[in-house]
DNA sequence: CTGTTAGCGCCTTCAG
DNA sequence: CTGAAGGCGCTAACAG
């Protein structure tokens, strides 16, 4: 292939990576003179500087940044990040935001998928403080404190996203889950609705939580209460949630319509709802005779209005959560050492009918 | 000086992280007995090991992997993964993939966006490089082969993932767009279509070139050539290929069926399809008089089996390509030196009918 | 089994 | 403007 190579770097070691040294002897200056060019140069001769800089390019020399990060009061440049799930769409919305806003403040991100798992993510976490991040955005899957307190987590700046940990008083920035919630059934109640079903994830996930407290209040505002029966929990996949509305859907007196918290849910609903219209044959439109039923879904998702049932969302963008969680971050790092009032932000939601 | 206080460390400076020696000092051992309990403390007494890693997690020190990472022969541990658009749902189900594999090897992830952009792309890599990733993969938004140099690249393995750039012989994984492609329209023409539309996007994006290839083959096999006039490149969101495809319907001599080359394309085709029946009061399911469209997509998506439309599409899995990226990665860890021959793989596709 | 020494790559400090 | 010395945190190699 190419190789006009001007210069034969000598690298101790033939496999070695290259140094401040190797670029300075290839030079003919000291690595000191080196070092002050990778820093930009200022007090070194133009000269000089460019004909080092030519040099550090013609050997491919990149500085060693974890070397670097030794010196004391030097930062890492690095910002640890625990997801639940990498894979799932919403959160690689929420990552794109982090990494928009690590990267405008020049840092780098450290990614784990801590799958749900507590022990995981401490593992993670642990690992992340070895590397000396700058500081943690974490979507916790723990729900014990005690794993989250300044000394466990390195007296490392953190926040916490989309989800925030029972009795931990820290920065935090989650969707407005409960007034999203109160919202949308609040609506599918002044439709007219009174038997409506909630789908919803653990309670013990705090959206969970929120989310079937939003809906509660709704009913609770007029006078109602959540129908015990027409509520179904604990559905983390798509199959058991359409599994879940299917058997409300063959009640006696089944829902006229579904509030359901999450995409997983949502997706399984609309599952359920064209199956077993199908089952009915009843039209895949809503008539007099057979009336389509009522759904809200929690979040929207890619192509939610090519749904083939009408379908309201409460809608927020998760790009915008990730972006807030990382100014939270960067905000910290600015005000060391000031009054350490912990900010809970909660993003605004929207609704959207998608029909 | 202060008199001895077996409980409170003292560190030197009150916010300085610890060190092996700090955890020494209250251990009342060397540094060195710290440094081995930390590797599995082998060598050590078991009672002082247990007191040492008592001191340990009480003190909540977490051992500096970058200063670790300094010593010769040892690895930094992090792979950098560069992707246009972490967004994207698709190359979040890759990260996953690449994520899961790299924490079976006990890796972390440093993860990169470079939004489409060349630039950004060298910037990042050469980031990595200065932490010294042990290897890369990259979704490639550069198409300058110069740019991923082994030289330029640090001597560090890497492999391209899901895209290739021309005239660059490195460890890549891509879909098995030729034969996807291929398939899909030989048995749109094997049912008896002649007139094929085809809606892709960019051909300079190497997905987007195979892709077409495979449609251009599957016709030169029956004799036949795509027709030019049916061939719509280059739109790359949902609303100009809905503006494509009603186009194309809308011609004397519509087509009889598409292939969309991407999800963006497909769902255009969704639209426009679904649109323009409803424009001419044409049922909503194909009849005598008014045939449905034959619809074929590359690349599924959540709601495909939802589809208004009948389709069918060409399926892959995201996330095991991420995983087949980052073992081809850690093999070139293994083989070190050796026969340099470097390996494109192929996903294999398969197609699903949705309907 | 435990401790001492030295040096990884870089940059702050101080001399020249 | 340039260079030399020293030390950041850690651990191989070598004592003891």
């Amino acid at each position: 292939m190419d190789s006009p190579s001007p210069v034969a770097p000598k690298p101790r070691r033939p496999d070695a990576v290259l140094t401040v040294k190797d670029v300075a002897a290839v030079a003919k200056v000291s690595p000191m003179t080196v070092s002050r060019v990778l820093s930009g140069g200022l007090n070194v001769r133009p000269a000089l500087r460019e004909h080092v800089e030519k040099v550090i390019d013609e050997l491919g020399y990149h500085r060693n940044e974890n070397a670097r990060s030794l010196r004391p009061g030097q930062r890492s440049g690095l910002i640890g990040v625990t997801i639940t799930n990498i894979g799932n769409p919403y959160y690689a919305g929420m990552l794109r935001g982090i990494e928009e806003v690590a990267s405008a403040h020049n840092r780098r991100i450290l990614v784990g998928n801590t799958n749900e798992n507590a022990e995981l993510e401490k593992q993670l976490v642990s690992d992340f403080l070895g590397r000396k991040v700058e500081g943690l955005i974490i979507v916790p899957a723990g729900r014990d404190a005690r794993d989250f307190s300044a000394s466990r987590l390195g007296n490392v700046p953190f926040v916490l996203a989309s989800r925030i940990v029972p009795g931990l008083d820290v920065d935090a920035v989650l969707v407005d889950d409960i007034h999203g919630a109160f919202d949308a059934t609040a609506r599918m109640l002044s439709e007219g609705h009174t038997r409506i079903a909630f789908l919803g994830n653990r309670v013990s996930v705090s959206t969970g939580q929120r989310r079937y407290e939003g809906f509660r209040l709704a009913h609770e505002r007029v006078g109602l209460a959540p129908i015990e029966e027409l509520v179904r929990l604990g559905q983390q996949d798509v199959t058991s949630a359409e599994q879940a509305l299917t058997e409300l859907l063959d009640l006696e007196a089944p829902p006229t319509a579904v509030f359901s918290a999450n995409n997983q849910n949502t997706l399984g609903a609309i599952r359920a709802i064209v199956k077993s219209r199908r089952r009915r044959s009843e039209p895949s439109i809503g008539t007099a005779d057979a009336p389509m039923i009522r759904l809200f879904g929690f979040d929207s998702f890619e192509f939610a209005d090519m749904s083939p049932v009408p379908l309201s969302v409460v809608d927020h963008d998760a790009r915008e959560l990730g972006r807030i969680a990382a100014e939270m971050l960067f905000d910290q790092f600015n005000s060391e050492g000031e009054a350490v009032t912990s900010r809970l932000v909660e993003l605004p939601v929207r609704l959207l009918d998608m029909y």
